[in-house]
DNA sequence: AGACCGTGCGCC
DNA sequence: AAAGGGCGCACGGTCT
């Protein structure tokens, strides 16, 4: 017996909920339920077979998927209606007419319902509710703007490309709802030692630490300013010039280049403070309740298509505090990182087979030296990195010329990409992610009225801007399918039976290019398995037989500070 | 008191 | 070893 391939969950209101139960177009049955019947429904339709369960339909998967994920349940697939509406919309290959109708707008506007700092921590107000405010992300009519989506992308010419990409970005949001559901393991002991090794005792309440005072008292008798507060930068910039140190700003880089004895206490300073304020025992009372960190993870967050994070600034952990981040007891982390994705990604947007070589080696950088463009691996990615990011001016700059005459094809694409901003014109990544429209007087400009310097200014900082987004949005993609990839390999090395997603090996980060995986230390060496397996299928499901590949950087260890190498 | 912006810095 | 892309977050400072 098989079940229907597709369900349609939608609210009618706070407590009711309607299925409908179908195949592809065929309405079959309808089901209603009240929310609290909600896990026991999805249950019994997933079943527990490998590759059993519909694809569920949904208005945003941040909506119905934590209270499944609660209630120890789990889903296969899904169509995040809200991610795919946001891509579809932006997209330079699909028609909009398609995807236009009444209630248009109050999709564009249907915001993720974050978890952090809500029910589970507790203290933080407002909680961006299920139903506050506008009901109207969960009342809007799912069947309807499927039926728009399916429509839009049955008529355009990228339609497997966008069929790709919304497909990996509905797998992506339930992966980051189950990040969010078993949470980063955080050891707050260790966290606690590490501040104290670097800060002292936990001080009193609105106190400084130990190491932050004598850093500050250090930096205000070098400058002679007895009250003077480092984290002014007006402040500070009247005490250096004082101390006849005429410098544009207080950047820690622009500091360090000049020699003087307030330097050193100061930059400690700032190092010590940020620790602190970011990262320090109030951030750890914060964020992390027995034993793990629960951000929300956002695929889609960025515009380029990056996932962004909320709460507690989960995509910049510094690197001192990695010790903290420690397996259960009998459990490993296995943390995988791409090398050099972004470049690897340029050679296969841009069908630069000359770059797609150089990479094949497994060090990218040395490729491009050994092909005779440049001299030293330093130069190699100060080229490739100038290039992808704009550089114009300094060795970027130069290094770029030589890239150029090597690998045409792809600094080729980077330019173009750029032109087409300093236009004004939308570009895309590899699957049909649109870059927004600039907006601004330059944009609108008659082309024979003179440009102000602010305006080219503007114009060419927007270049930038698109040069850069094909590739990090090509990126982001191809990371995205790889995790939602990787999430099904973990699934079937838990064995077929029954156990929550956090008793068996489970996403825990992703970091753009890298992820953390939290799994049972029997199971480690599947899990190394199954990330490089999910690497090899993204490659090969993005970009066909075109010959990159997709070398990572893998290591099982109890800590995310051992991974670091060796 | 709260909203907003600029500066600075952590991460990729 | 240059300064070119993307974020989230804390703080100072200003405005309302």
């Amino acid at each position: 017996m098989s079940g229907p391939r597709q369900v349609l969950l939608q609210r009618l209101a706070p407590d009711v909920v309607v299925a409908q139960l179908g195949d592809d177009g065929d309405r079959g049955e309808v089901v209603r339920l009240r929310e609290d019947e909600l896990p026991a429904f999805v249950g019994g339709l997933e079943g527990t077979g490998a590759g059993s369960g519909p694809r569920w339909v949904w208005d945003d998967t941040t909506r119905w998927y934590p209270q499944v994920l609660a209630a120890g349940g789990r889903v296969r697939r899904c169509t995040d209606l809200r991610l795919v509406h946001r891509v579809l919309r932006r997209s330079p290959v699909v028609d909009q007419a398609l995807l236009t109708g009444p209630d248009t707008a109050a999709w564009d506007e249907a915001q993720p319902l974050l978890l952090s700092g809500t029910a589970l921590g507790g203290s933080a107000p407002a909680p961006e509710g299920l139903f506050e405010l506008h009901p109207p992300a969960g009342l809007l009519d799912a069947a309807a703007e499927l039926a728009r989506q399916e429509a839009a992308l049955a008529a355009s010419p990228a339609r497997g490309h966008l069929q790709l990409l919304a497909a990996a970005e509905s797998a992506a949001a339930l992966a980051a709802a189950e990040m969010t559901h078993a949470g980063l393991p955080w050891r707050a002991d260790v966290h606690d030692r590490l501040l104290v090794t670097h800060l002292g005792p936990q001080p009193a309440a609105g106190e400084a630490p130990a190491a932050l005072a004598a850093a500050l008292a250090r930096t205000r008798q070098a400058l002679d300013a007895p009250s003077l507060n480092p984290d002014s930068p007006a402040d500070l910039q009247r005490a250096l010039r004082r101390a006849g140190l005429e410098l544009p700003d207080t950047r820690s880089g622009t500091l360090s280049q000049v020699e003087h004895p307030a330097v050193a206490p100061l930059l400690e300073h700032r190092r010590l403070s940020r620790l602190h304020a970011a990262n320090g025992w109030r951030w750890l009372r914060e964020w992390v309740r027995e034993g793990r960190y629960r951000p929300d993870h956002l695929p889609g967050g960025v515009v380029s298509g990056r996932w962004a994070a909320q709460g507690g600034g989960a995509l910049s952990v510094p690197a001192v505090l990695r010790p903290a981040v420690v397996a259960d007891d009998g459990w490993r982390l296995v943390v995988a990182d791409v090398a050099q994705l972004e470049p690897r990604v340029l050679a296969a947007v841009s069908g630069d087979v000359d770059l797609a070589r150089a990479a094949a080696g497994g060090d990218l950088y040395q490729g491009v030296v050994d092909s005779g463009a440049v001299a030293t691996r330093s130069d190699a990615k100060l080229a490739v990195l100038g290039a992808m990011y704009g550089a114009t001016a300094g060795s970027g700059g130069r290094m770029v010329e030589h890239l150029a005459r090597r690998y045409p094809r792809a600094v080729e694409h980077l330019e173009t990409a750029a032109a087409a901003g300093e236009r004004g014109e939308v570009v895309r990544t590899w699957l049909g992610r649109g870059s927004p429209r600039p907006s601004g007087s330059w944009t609108q400009q008659a082309p024979d009225v003179p440009a102000t310097d602010a305006e080219l200014r503007e114009r060419r900082s927007w270049g930038r801007f698109t040069r850069n987004f094909v590739v990090q949005g090509s990126a982001a993609e191809w990371a995205s399918s790889w995790v939602a990839l990787l999430r099904e390999e973990l699934w079937r090395l838990g064995g077929a039976g029954a156990g929550r997603v956090e008793q068996r090996p489970h996403l825990v980060l992703f970091l753009h290019d890298e992820v953390l995986v939290h799994t049972p230390a029997a199971l480690a060496d599947e899990v190394v398995g199954a990330v490089r397996t999910a690497a090899e299928r993204a490659g090969r499901l993005l970009y066909g037989g075109f010959p990159i590949t997709f070398p990572l950087d893998v290591h099982v260890c109890r800590s995310w500070a051992d991974a670091d190498d060796g």
